[in-house]
DNA sequence: GATGAATGAGGATTCATTCAT
DNA sequence: TATGAATGAATCCTCATTCAT
């Protein structure tokens, strides 16, 4: 995870420095990712970082800029997960398939990050949509070249790209950050949303002629 | 909108009462719909409703309280809309166009209600489970009958379910809660969504034999 | 129990009226012993009593009010109790033990009015004074009596009489209110109380010569 | 008077962080002595130490804390003041003499003090019944001390202790806190509390035979 | 850079009291 | 008389942020 660009006369010159930085960033990760954002205060991070209070002020303009610069790590760790788990040369499915596995595998190692970045929803509207636009555009782009490829059908754009990404999201919530006992397997899941992509809901039944 | 059930030695007794409980009710849901929970003050929502600080607390034990019973209320709103937009006997796949088309008229019209239910996932996570669980179901529900029907094909269920409500509520997020000048028209959004459900996203083309 | 004097314009003129005013009497009786003045809130009071709240100020004027007429009876009964004890024909010392006795006795079957009257050294100061100076009055009367009687010494005043209720408020501070496994019983610590005021505390040997 | 121990994350650790706590000690004496723990509030406590009103949590979590720290400071003082007055080779009456001389004194000189140990009876039970258990288990140290010296009658015990804690605070309450002109001086007090531990109060008429 | 004390605006909540019905 | 809703001043407490050392 690396940190996002700040204001540079806050960024660290020592080795020190840099050390007090990762520990406050750290800190601030576990705080709002199990309390929340208004639930954790400075001092709650700053503690937990075993650092002085004071000494957060030397790194960060204020509560909303390391929420921010952890949002915006956060954001990138997410993507990265899925475009790591994937290559262009992947049939268009099997992209999709390990895009979601990536997704889900990456939500229930980092329960936390699901939240911060849902939260940012009402800290940062901004960097929310942000990060949610981005992400539909990747994927309008898989679907585009799906289409060239002529494995999916033509014409898939935004909205179809937003459908993906919201079915992704919310299987995640559900099998991975609400996972309990009893549950399908993250293998079974991506499977069948990966049958639901490929041929939706329909039975196959030939159309009555 | 009907009050969700609270304690009872909250619940007004007389007319005049009942009519200050549903000034709090409004003034606080347009107070948590623009501003969030963290930002509105009590004392927002008294001045907006037109009461008195203390009279806020006749109705309602904190702040949380009428949060909770807000939640309450637009989750069942929001169940509701679609609950009326369908009926048993419509085909299966119509069954679901209807319900993202109300969804996204209702989402459209009541952007606050959006917020405010996703803001339950921080406030009061209890009841945000609640909302989507009981969301989810009854989409499998719908599932598992147009699977009866030979409709749709035989074994959808709870992950389907899922997906089915994550694309739904992130093309309510898109279309209805951020639309923007340029934006295809609602119609346009459920026919593309309807027909990725109905036959998902591989081309036509025959599988190669 | 009697009422104190109160307000004329609040004494209540029907029948139902007096049970209204008793029943607020009670519930403030036992809402001051058991959370004390400032815990103790109207519409406690008026809960327990079964009333509604608008109907405290029909009888009492405020808070202070009730408190003060409260202390004004138990006041009266607390003396009432000691009064009814002795007779003016008994031998000093045995009515200052059954003084003691009947006091020890109604602070353990009234255990909040101790704490009611207590009390009333923060919130109406007067009373308590009162309270105390009246009962020293008495006891410093019957201390002269003795006196005069030949049976006490004589001399004996003021200075005796705050003693001697010092004494007998903090054993029924310490055996009556704070009772506890294994104390001794009410009647040993009334002898050994009264076998200290008969001879001192010295040892019984004889003055060296 | 010392500082009580209180939890060790708000203990100051620089040298203004202690001139801070003292103020607001010292001020918090005042007022809970002038106004009684209600009619305080923090803001006046902190106004008069002439600090921040946020500092005052820098030292302690609630009001209740602050109060608790200064009945502990307190209950030390008194105890202190009667020990430094008296040593274990003064005849034992003369002791009793010594040590009421000097709770007269000092209630004198700190009425505060015994308003702020009274109300605790109210505020924090525990800690007012444990002030007058240890003052009581002392006395009866030096009665038992004194009858072992074969000066007092040998058996006395917690009984008398509490009776002679009793006249004690009486007598102080009565001659120290609410002195008022034409009062006998406290020597004089002193003198006669002493004759009635002596020799009680029957008359030196020989028993009839 | 690090520290931790100081600041004070801000907000939730309580409750005695008033008043319309 | 009884009722219970309405009022709003008062108070405790939190916490982001500043600052002196």
């Amino acid at each position: 995870m690396e940190t996002a660009t700040r204001d540079s006369d806050k960024a660290p010159r020592t080795e020190r420095g840099r050390r007090t930085l990762r520990k406050l960033l750290d800190a601030a990760a576990s705080e709002f990712g199990e309390r929340g954002f208004h639930e954790a205060s400075i001092s709650t991070i700053t503690r937990r970082a075993g650092v002085a209070l004071g000494s957060f002020y030397t790194y960060f303009d204020s509560k909303d800029a390391i929420f921010r610069a952890l949002v915006s790590d956060m954001s990138d760790a997410v993507k990265m997960a899925a475009r790591e788990a994937i290559s262009p040369d992947m049939p268009p499915l099997e992209i999709e398939r390990a895009a979601l596995e990536a997704f889900l595998r990456f939500a229930g190692e980092h329960k936390e990050i699901y939240r911060i970045i849902d939260e940012a929803e009402f800290v940062d509207p901004e960097s929310y949509q942000g990060h949610y636009r981005t992400i539909a555009q990747r994927i309008a782009d898989r679907l585009a070249s799906g289409g060239a490829k002529g494995e999916m059908r033509s014409g898939l754009g935004e909205v179809e790209a937003w459908a993906v990404m919201g079915m992704n999201v919310f299987l995640g919530l559900r099998y991975a950050i609400w996972a309990q006992e009893g549950d399908p397997e993250c293998a079974a899941v991506v499977t069948r949303a990966n049958l639901l992509l490929a041929k939706g809901l329909a039975s196959n039944r030939p159309d009555p002629v």
